[in-house]
DNA sequence: CTACATCCTCTAGCGACTAGAGGTGCAAGG
DNA sequence: CCTTGCACCTCTAGTCGCTAGAGGATGTAG
């Protein structure tokens, strides 16, 4: 079994060196072997791991969600209701979210479309941030 | 004139109180005059601009954009070019990450669908975190 | 005059890293 | 064998945009 150094688990998995050790750090992944000069030394499944870390966090899931996720997937015959509630609840995040960029970039189209490069003064970037009644952006 | 206290200030602005010594930390208000016990007095036109930065951060703008936005506003007969330039760069950003969302979207709705709530190795939420192939969200 | 809300400053904490200092390990070339 | 130079080690502190809490002063209503 060849031994996979820090800097090549990062390459493999995408994962940066110091997130590795961030990771490590927080109880997400847990301590490898060292070698000899006390240097991390990473088995195949800890890419594995690495890689889903990764892949959870680009789907935008909290660490904690993915320490749940891990568990799930270190015990196969649990049942799958919490990692389909984490998900769904994800799910509803992500169209919530959706929802809140589109209109916003109708706004930011409308500011960018409204501004006639001339002075600040007949500007609607300027102007629609002033004035908050002017959008559909409201709150509480 | 009356004085606005921090407390009235946040109720008119929306910016939380603590928020609103954290601006006027950081530079982005000016710091008000005092009361003869050392309180806040806000005017009018400070309430403005805590809309004014409320708004803009509710659109995503970064605090260093804002602070561009405010020394543009208080000069009205400057080039509003890079106010259009601040805007423009944001609807990129934002463009972008619907981009991503919906991506993530199809990606969650499938896990979702695909779990029978049985046991988690028919789970397709976990399968899909640990095999990213199975996936289109490709990176760099 | 007393109760109580609101204000003050200050420091520390959040999440999820990222950057840097200061030192050690290791593989390859001369 | 020795040096070069990169990759590794630990540790602390910084990032962003707040938020929470301690511990105390002020302002207002009854």
């Amino acid at each position: 079994m060849k031994k996979i150094t820090i800097g090549e688990a990062s390459r493999q998995s995408g994962v940066k060196v110091p997130t590795i050790r961030y990771y490590e750090g927080i109880g997400l992944l847990s301590a490898p072997s060292r070698s000899e000069g006390n240097q991390r030394s990473y088995e195949p499944a800890d890419i594995s791991r690495l890689v889903f870390i990764r892949h959870a966090r680009e789907l935008g899931f909290e660490v904690d969600a993915i320490r749940t996720l891990l568990v799930l997937q270190d015990d196969p015959n649990q049942s799958c209701a919490s990692a389909d509630a984490i998900a769904k609840a994800r799910l509803i995040d992500v169209e919530q979210r959706i929802r809140s960029l589109m209109a916003l970039k109708v706004e930011l189209e409308a500011m960018v479309a409204g501004c006639g490069h001339g002075r600040v003064d007949q500007c609607r970037v300027i102007e629609v941030l002033a004035d908050h009644g002017q959008c559909a952006h409201n709150h509480h």
